[in-house]
DNA sequence: TATAATAACAGTAACGATTATCGTTATTGT
DNA sequence: ACAATAACGATAATCGTTACTGTTATTATA
């Protein structure tokens, strides 16, 4: 009694995630996952983003507005351009992330999220700020 | 040629929010101060709530679906309950804070946002987890 | 203290990202 | 092959937030 089966959108939605270094939109995604299933619904987009959320196969990123999605699981921060807006991987030592405090807390600390913001490189040469 | 002019509103919803030790979401700030002010608009609370962001302060905290507010300025971070969706305040040391490791990076980094995620006190005494 | 300019308001419509619904399609165990 | 049903495409609904519009209230100046 199988309650996940597969599904070529699941793969493909899975397979651009995996395959790219920016951190899109469900919007970002959708357009170019329809670049090879030009079918695939929207409402299929988000369904499977969230399983694979939940299952813990990719990351969602928020920072008010839309939501980010990450295929890397491994432990790693990011930075939020106050400028553009995109989301930028900060490669991130072992030593770094174990510097990292855990607080005392009288309930269970389970994981956490450390996002930087400031002005992404490219944005620093352009334009300058905001 | 001032740009800010009083307002009883804004005064209002500040005062609300730093007599409070949760980090309500809009709403919830909307139905606390329509207490005090009944004629009080959602609109009015909206642009408001951005103003003081802008102008810093009060902080927004994101995790998806709605944001909370927080009128503490001082660095500190939060937990978000993974149970009832709450964020509570983690009083950190100076130490810790200044424990965070700063990654190098080709741009600016001038702001971070640290959120763990668990189970509050409150639930893991009531009801267990999710 | 009255007056004029306009920031801010209340009320409401519009927006946009996400979720839910529903009839159809495709996967999977038998 | 067949039946059961997970997953799909299409689209409507939801809901937090923002924008618009006519009115009210603050503030600088007379």
């Amino acid at each position: 009694m199988q309650q996940t089966r597969k599904s070529r959108q699941r793969d493909a939605i899975l397979n651009n995630l995996r395959a790219r270094c920016d951190h899109p939109t469900a919007m970002e995604l959708y357009l170019s996952v329809r670049e090879e299933i030009p079918s695939l619904s929207l409402g299929t987009l988000y369904r499977n983003l969230k399983g694979l959320c939940d299952s813990g196969q990719i990351i969602r990123l928020s920072d008010g507005g839309e939501e980010h999605y990450d295929a890397c699981t491994a432990p790693h921060w990011h930075i939020k351009c106050d400028c553009c807006g995109r989301f930028y991987d900060l490669p991130v030592s072992p030593e770094a992330v174990l510097a990292v405090p855990i607080p005392e807390y009288d309930g269970e600390i389970r994981d956490y999220s450390l996002i930087f913001f400031g002005v992404c490189a490219h944005c620093a040469r352009t334009a300058g700020e905001k």
